[in-house]
RNA sequence: GCCCCCAUCGACUAGUGGCCCAGGUCGCCACCCUUUCAAGGUGGUAGCGCGGGUUCGAAUCCCGCUGGGGGCACCA
């Protein structure tokens, strides 16, 4: 075998072999994956990735009496599509509740658990300190009067949470634990249990929770808070990630903009940041122009496409397709373009304003002329009408863009226009005029 | 109340004793470009929570304070 070799030629480099890193993603399915937790997730495939090791997926449904039943898929769902894929199949923890009776049975006989009121608590040690080297916070340690005595099976014989987990982790070979910093006090608990069986305990690192910019944890009120509700709001997926990945974590002081290669190519759990992170609506939104903005124009089309099809809009592909390169530029998130674009696509209303009919008549009679309708031509026309009328470009043009888009703010308005085609926007402008 | 932790511009961060009267990015402001809005370009605004030490020298090390967070379940 491969290892057996290296070790004989090499024992350094046989240990580097035999200890790869193998990380875990251990939600519990009770809704649609929050934000934070993806953040936590997206650190460890970025640490799984980078060292080459694995990356797994545990649902932990001890609790069935939270479980929701689309849950599980939901995740899954998020994660791929936030490009977070995980090495095998995914388990269950509630597959391993005869293990864990089993081992608390055996703690039982060995005078580390005892039962008490029906259910079997471990017996935590009462002096001295436990404590562990965390990756991202340094040394911690716990006094053991403080820890006490936790449940491992409940009256009911259904192990608990902080039995299950370790115990998990322990089964799974699982080598660093990345999780939330709401677990810190929970570790030295476990480190205790897996002790206790006769494990060595893996590495931690906790992660610090993600904040509104008030200061207060990220919840519904601040916006979007699932990954789904950003998906809805037309933000793509690697520009998610790139700025999930830089909410606690910086490769240095320069660089924010990064694919997901580079990303795992520079991430680094011990630069990750002890300290909680505000997330920044307005940053996501300027990133997600950045990536919108560097697809190559068919992209961006199928990405749109592909957007308002999973949004239920039936709007004709092919114009859809023509008007991509008109928003590319101008739109931060794929869902403004239904407000953006969507006079090509649907009647508009003008909400009585009152725009200037001799620009309106002249324009209408320039553009019935105009030939071949498109685009250079129309401009062509449009400009010299402004002209003849003695207005500058901006004051010509207005009023048409408000009668043939109904909004103030529009893509450019020839391309606008030719798109529209000329029936239309003779119909438009004929209308806003009465 | 008890235990654990955290602290650089409004936000994300760089910074690990001299390169920092603190750098980058978002935001914000101004100007340029311009058919609107964006994008782009140029410039600008703004910060080491406070008080003590240590040191020739501290954003960086130590102590205290203040502020913030997490946990203290037969939830996960």
């Amino acid at each position: 075998r491969p290892v057996q070799l290296a070790e004989r030629q090499n024992p350094h480099r046989a240990y580097a072999i035999r200890v790869s890193v193998r990380v875990r993603m251990a939600p519990s399915p009770t809704g649609m994956l929050h934000i934070g937790n993806v953040r936590t997730a997206l650190f460890n495939w970025l640490y799984a990735r980078h060292e080459g090791g694995e990356f797994k997926l545990r649902i932990e449904n001890t609790d069935t009496s939270r479980e929701v039943a689309e849950a599980v898929d939901q995740i899954q769902e998020s994660l791929r599509w936030l490009g977070l894929d995980w090495d095998g199949p995914h388990t269950f923890q509630l597959d391993r509740m005869d293990d864990c009776r089993e081992v608390a049975r055996k703690l039982v006989a060995e005078g580390k658990a005892y039962e008490d009121e029906g259910a079997i608590r471990f017996k935590m040690p009462d002096e001295g300190t436990t404590g562990w080297d965390d990756v991202v916070r340094g040394r911690i340690d716990f006094p053991n009067e403080q820890l006490e005595d936790v449940v491992l099976v409940r009256s009911d014989g259904r192990p608990t949470y902080n039995f299950a987990s370790p115990m998990e982790d322990v089964w799974d070979g699982i080598t660093h634990v990345i999780r939330g910093d709401d677990h810190v006090s929970n570790t030295p608990k476990q480190i205790n249990l897996i002790r206790a069986v006769g494990a060595e305990p893996p590495i931690y690192a906790h992660v610090p929770s993600v904040f509104g910019t008030d200061g207060k944890k990220l919840s519904k009120r601040h916006g979007a808070v699932t990954v789904e509700e950003f998906r809805s709001a037309g933000y793509i997926a690697p520009a998610l990630m790139n700025f999930l990945a830089l909410l606690g974590w910086a490769p240095d002081g320069e660089t924010t903009i990064m694919s997901g290669d580079e990303l795992v190519e520079r991430f680094d759990l011990s630069r990750v940041q002890p300290s909680p992170a505000a997330f920044d609506f307005e940053k996501l939104d300027w990133m997600n122009g950045v990536y919108l903005r560097a697809l190559p124009p068919d992209e961006y089309a199928h990405e749109l496409l592909l957007y308002l099809g999973e949004q239920g809009y039936d709007w004709d592909a092919e114009l859809v397709r023509k008007a991509a390169p008109l928003v590319q530029e101008k739109i931060e998130r794929l869902g403004d373009f239904p407000a953006f674009a969507g006079f090509l696509f649907q009647d508009i209303s003008l909400d009585g304003q009152q725009l200037d009919p001799k620009v309106l008549s002249e324009a209408e009679s320039v553009l019935r002329d105009v030939e071949p309708f498109t685009a250079d031509r129309i401009e062509a026309a449009l400009r010299e009408l402004a002209e003849r009328l003695e207005l500058k470009p901006r004051d010509a043009f207005q009023p048409i863009r408000i009668a043939v888009t109904g909004s103030k703010v529009s893509p450019g308005l020839f391309e606008s226009l030719e798109l529209l085609g000329r029936e239309r926007a003779l119909e438009r402008l004929s209308a806003a005029r009465s």
